[in-house]
DNA sequence: CATGAGCGC
């Protein structure tokens, strides 16, 4: 902006120049009228901005009916309105200035984590779901219905929860367990997704689109999801990727077939993923 | 070489 040369003439002297008669000044009065007006407005614009002239209009004399009466506006005939600024927000909804009491008595709750997850049970970092005492401790704060009730406070029957404690030691999912048990075929009611059998594939090129390794691993088994790792900004490929099955032993066909084979000139690498939270 | 993202009020 500075850059920019400064033209010799602005609007202001094209307007004198259409508004202001090529001969000498006319008699008529409303066009001399028009000029000094003219004149004033170049004034106001060659001293300062435009807001700052806004101001200044404030100053000029009245006519027409109003002609004679002091400056500035008559709050009896003009109804001065008020700047109305438009704030854009998050959802549509407008910045609440107060939370309520409610909500301040929630946020309290989870006040240590300050807007960060704070585990329900442990108070740690990560989600309750997540907590590496979930299958340990009976529950939230031993508050939560042992056995015998369920959430809804109704009675449940006890032979339900009993035996799989039996199985001890650490959670095996279902679609990760060796035997495949009666229920194999498991209506998969949207979907176990934490708990697929996932290979993790390296040294793919950047390239590789989820289509891609979809079409290359879909002849094993039934490809649950495919994961391509890439980099946040640009969307490239990082060079792995996570391709889930829904069968564990279609994914270990998988991996068994594909490990070490040629992809675009690269060699695959095809391993078992490990869960993302026991890293 | 390389291990996602979203759940949460």
């Amino acid at each position: 902006m500075a850059g920019i040369a400064t033209p010799k003439t602005s609007w202001a002297d094209d307007v004198d120049e259409l508004e202001q008669p090529k001969t000498q000044p006319k008699t008529e009065d409303f066009i001399d009228e028009n000029v000094k007006i003219t004149r004033k407005i170049k004034r106001v614009l060659e001293k300062s901005l435009v807001d700052h002239s806004v101001a200044e209009r404030a100053t000029w004399t009245k006519f027409g009916q109003e002609k004679g009466n002091k400056p500035g506006p008559d709050r009896a005939t003009t109804t001065v309105g008020e700047n109305v600024t438009l704030k854009l927000s998050a959802g549509n909804k407008s910045s609440e200035p107060e939370p309520s009491a409610e909500q301040t008595l929630k946020s309290n709750l989870v006040k240590a984590g300050a807007g960060k997850v704070t585990c329900r049970l442990c108070k740690g970092d990560h989600f309750t779901a997540k907590c590496p005492y979930k299958d340990s401790l009976p529950g939230l704060d031993g508050a939560e219905t042992p056995v015998g009730l369920d959430d809804t406070g109704t009675p449940a029957e006890p032979a339900a929860a009993a035996p799989s404690a039996s199985t001890g030691g650490k959670y095996v999912p279902p679609s990760m367990r060796g035997g495949r048990g009666p229920g194999e075929s498991m209506s998969r009611p949207g979907g176990s997704r934490d708990d697929l059998p996932t290979l993790r594939v390296t040294n793919i090129s950047e390239d590789t689109q989820e289509n891609d390794l979809r079409e290359l691993f879909g002849g094993f088994g039934r490809v649950a999801r495919v994961y391509v790792g890439r980099d946040r900004e640009t969307g490239a490929g990082k060079g792995f990727a996570f391709v889930s099955f829904e069968d564990k032993i279609m994914a270990q066909k998988a991996m068994e077939k594909m490990h070490g084979r040629g992809y675009d000139n690269l060699i695959l690498n095809v391993q078992w993923s490990q869960p993302r939270e026991q890293r």
